[in-house]
DNA sequence: CATTTAATTGAAATTAGTTGTCAAAAGAGC
DNA sequence: GCTCTTTTGACAACTAATTTCAATTAAATG
């Protein structure tokens, strides 16, 4: 084993390496620049849900994200949440997930495309990669006569995790 | 070539063999004993509706449904058909496809399991087939320590159709 | 820092799809 | 036909999401 694959702590160094450096402070520049790239202006409710969205779980439904900004600002109504989101969504900042009937569910884009599997009987959502699969269905469009654009696969199952019995 | 499998009407028989008899006035009393099956009294509104189901374009929303067959009964409401298409979607008689946030879209289940591509441009939707991906499907929900139950799997692009333009 | 202007906001009304309620109507066994 | 139970239509209610609009606020400018 190579010294540099023993992590840090272990190897005794007395700091980190820089890439491990937590950068807290620069995240709330990141949402307003992306803000700002969308052509909007910057405000509280929008900051707030960029941070609720980013530190959050992740799959959030609007109003999910609405209850938790509402606590920093209460006086704050769902359109902002919806709207803002339809904006986020448009410029594929975020991602909106459709399982079912439900209601939307909401995550920061991934850099790595995903797809999910979802427990039917606690709602754990896990998500997973299959370029195999993402092959094949560029594979079945091209012999249906289409220019593939985006897909949605959603696999439904039940989880083998011990907590897993009516979580949600 | 043994003289049973020459088609009748080449053999010069009288009368065609008993199984190749078609049997329209059969098809209602098809949906007779699927309602029974079910548990349910045969009533005018189920029938047109199954009618509906069967005759008419597949993957329909529950309002073209009502339109059809408010034509011959004109006084029926939504809730029947919405109840109803609950009813058979949950014996699986019918299978439920929701695409977005759009509106469900019902079909009479297939003996075959197949999914869905769907222009996004003239809303025209073919029905595939793909044993790998289901296969694959299978290996990630295992991978992910989950025992897969079912699946949606839409895929969305633009139909090289020479009609396809805003027909939707 | 004050002024101006256009974007943004919350509240409430509105929409679409679907489900629940309930008295009246209608199957189906006798 | 008669009775019993299911099913029905009309309408209210509900959920998720969108639209409307007057009041507020960000931010460009002076």
């Amino acid at each position: 084993m190579n010294k540099s694959e023993i992590p840090h702590l272990l190897r005794g160094d007395q700091n980190p390496p820089e890439k491990l450096i937590v950068r807290e402070p620069l995240v709330i520049d990141d949402f307003k620049r992306i803000i700002r790239d969308m052509g909007l202006k910057v405000t509280k409710q929008r900051m707030g849900i960029l941070k609720s969205l980013n530190q959050g779980r992740v799959h959030v439904t609007a109003q999910e994200v609405f209850e938790e900004v509402s606590q920093e600002y209460p006086d704050m109504g769902f359109a902002t949440v919806y709207r803002f989101l339809r904006k986020l969504t448009e410029k594929n900042f975020v991602t909106e997930v459709r399982l079912g009937g439900q209601a939307a569910r909401y995550e920061l884009t991934p850099k790595q495309h995903h797809d999910h599997i979802t427990c039917v009987r606690c709602g754990r959502i896990v998500e997973f990669q299959n370029l195999e699969i993402e092959q094949l269905q560029e594979e079945v469009a091209v012999e249906n006569g289409f220019r593939l654009t985006h897909h949605v696969l959603e696999l439904y199952g039940i989880c083998g995790d011990p907590n897993c019995h009516q979580t949600n």
